[in-house]
RNA sequence: GCACCCGUAGCUCAGCUGGAUAGAGCGCUGCCCUCCGAAGGCAGAGGUCGUGAGUUCGAAUCUCGCCGGGUGCGCCA
């Protein structure tokens, strides 16, 4: 039930039958809230949309379409306004029903069809497998889960994936590491070498690499135990970081590795290949960049791919200098598995240090998918981490950066998710350790949480005053809505109403933060109302002597608990019972 | 030098894919608890939407040029 979808399509017959316009005009209207409550419910542009293609006055068309409006029985007013607006008024008791219709969806209300069930692919975090998971990971993981949420609840069919980078230099390094605690962990003492990672973390895989293998390895030349050591380490590393993703609760359903695309069959040869049979790659000299020039530039020739027949500014290397595939081959190949498996639609969360990359894969994904799949990628610029307003230090070489694990110890798994939606994805972020965990209405996620555990405690004291009254969702479902005749009832279930048409356009734009705003403005109505009945107690919720209007009201709290637990729920932010 | 992202109230940010008089929180001023959670609410002050042009019925939103900030720029991932 989405009451814009509905009106939507009772404007665009109205508009075709009194104008005789297009399909295809039709299809471009649109049917908003208006921005200012007293111009009316409902605001459609139709007869501004369509004056142009029919050579016709807005604001006569305007009129017409208005008066097609006026004889449905759910409006009561259709007014022509400004350029050519059509502002519907919509009878008290549509309003009363659409809250009706929420009751009766329950939890499945704010659920699109939109997606129509098509295959979208979203891969996330996908951070080196060398190590913990950093703060810095967090909002590009936080990010990319509530997105797959949102677009599974708008009814794609989402596939969470994490690509394993387990094939370049760096996890030739981390089993390096790792060797030397494990000849620590036989009795040796070690001091870990500049260049390599020197974390504690490593520590119990030297462990149990000693456990398993003994000594087997103490003495040997590196391409005796590299293979062996390196699997153990990146196994461990991905266990490591998986059990701090699900700190967070995020856990994705396909972790692919990157190494596995060149053992056994050359999967990378065989993208390049069919690169190569469209004629998209040659082998040819690159133009230095501009400016100033890298100290070890070398004019050399190399395997380009055509990346600027797919709007690249140059085309892009495919092998290093010692003949093996660059992260960028590697990456195609892996995005085209992802359309072999179905997913014309992908979606990669980055940092925003990635930007530059970004072009370039879009050009692949067009090139390898013959055009018919395409890549969204989403930048997540970074977080500042604040106390008390002043920046936390953080420096990689003294080993003392911040953990994932550590956030999530200190101020709880709400916050963090929270706080990194309640911002656009390509904006920066601070996150001040105690602003998140303040409770009080200066932190979102709490004002939030709070208008749902105030919901939960309606209930309660209905609970305790009128004992004998029914509020299962049953009961609820038949109550006499007609009761909720107030401005400010109306304004709450006007609110819920705009939930669908939220997760729809949040879900299209790939953007979680509309979501979260959303939710905002929805427990600001809620407190607003609530505190009315303070001044006016013939308006709070629960009124002993009059049962038929508690239970409608107490229908009305249903549906915003309801609403409230559903957008928490799409950004994976638990809707508490109660504050403590 | 080139590419991408950003520039909206004193501060931090939204702005529904081009709509009507541009919003919220913080901060500032003044109010509301014998009463469902004041952990909240109400009211007020505060903006040439970086800038100049263009597109059209209509621009914070789209196009181009400047100004300012960030990120990146073959053989890292």
């Amino acid at each position: 039930m989405n009451i814009f979808n509905d009106f939507a399509a009772r404007i665009r017959a109205a508009a075709a039958r009194t104008t005789g316009a297009a399909e295809s005009e039709l299809a471009r209207l649109t049917v908003e809230p208006p921005r200012d409550a007293a111009n009316g419910d409902l605001a459609t542009n139709a007869a501004m949309v369509l004056a142009k293609p029919l050579g016709r006055n807005p604001r006569e068309l305007a009129t017409h379409i208005a008066a097609a409006l006026a004889s449905d029985p759910d409006i009561d007013s259709a007014e022509v306004a400004g350029p050519g607006f059509i502002n519907l008024r919509l009878k008290r008791e549509t309003w009363q029903q659409a809250l009706g219709a929420l009751i009766a969806e329950g939890d499945a209300y704010g659920r699109s069809a939109i997606g129509a069930g098509a295959k979208v692919n979203v891969e996330y975090v996908s951070a080196n497998p060398t190590g913990p998971m950093h703060v810095g990971h967090t909002r590009g993981a936080v990010f990319g889960d509530a997105l797959a949420s949102l677009l599974d609840f708008a009814g794609y069919a989402v596939s969470r994936e994490y690509y394993i980078n387990d094939a370049g230099a760096q996890v030739d390094v981390l089993a390096r590491s790792a060797y030397l605690r494990y000849r620590e962990a036989l009795g040796e003492t070690i001091a870990i070498p500049e260049g390599l990672y020197p974390g504690d973390y490593l520590k119990p895989v030297g462990a149990a690499l000693a456990a398993r293998y003994g000594d087997r390895f103490v003495g040997k030349p590196e391409s005796d135990w590299l293979a062996i050591v390196r699997q153990e380490t990146v196994d461990a590393m991905l266990a490591l970081i998986r059990s701090d993703l699900d700190l967070l609760n995020i856990h994705h359903e396909v972790f692919f590795s990157e190494r596995s695309l060149q053992t056994g069959k050359d999967r990378v040869a065989e993208a390049i290949a069919w690169l190569a049979s469209k004629g998209l790659i040659y082998q040819g000299k690159l133009p230095p960049p501009k400016g100033q020039l890298p100290e070890d530039w070398e004019d050399r020739e190399q395997t380009l791919f055509r990346a600027t027949e797919f709007g690249d500014d140059v085309d892009r290397p495919l092998k290093k200098s010692d003949g093996s595939y660059t992260y960028f081959a590697s990456d195609i190949a892996y995005h085209y598995d992802k359309y072999l498996r179905g997913f014309a639609d992908m979606i990669d969360v980055l940092g925003a240090d990635h930007g530059g990359y970004v072009k370039r894969m879009q050009a692949a994904v067009k090139a390898i998918t013959g055009g018919e799949g395409q890549l969204d990628v989403r930048l997540c610029q970074l977080v500042r981490l604040m106390r008390n307003g002043e920046p936390v230090k953080m420096s990689k070489r003294a080993g003392d950066f911040v953990t994932l694990r550590d956030v999530v110890e200190e101020v709880g798994r709400d916050p963090i998710r929270f706080m990194m939606l309640y911002r656009k994805n390509d904006a920066p972020l601070d996150f001040d350790f105690a602003k998140v965990t303040e409770q009080s209405k200066d932190n979102p996620v709490f004002y939030v949480q709070y208008a749902h555990a105030r919901t939960a405690s309606v209930f309660r004291q209905a609970a305790q005053e009128i004992p004998a009254l029914k509020v299962d969702p049953e009961s609820l479902a038949r109550a006499r809505l007609t009761k909720l005749d107030d401005v400010g009832e109306l304004a709450l279930i006007r609110r819920l109403a705009e939930y669908p048409r939220i997760v729809e356009s949040a879900a299209e734009a790939h953007e979680p933060h509309r979501v979260a705003f959303y939710l905002h403005d929805l427990a600001s109505e809620f407190h607003a109302h609530w505190n009315r009945g303070k001044e006016l107690p013939q308006l709070r919720f629960i009124n002993a002597g009059e049962p038929d209007s508690t239970l409608a009201r107490l229908a009305l709290v249903h549906g915003v608990k309801l609403v409230l637990a559903s957008g928490l729920s799409i950004l994976g932010v638990s809707a508490p019972e109660e504050m403590r």
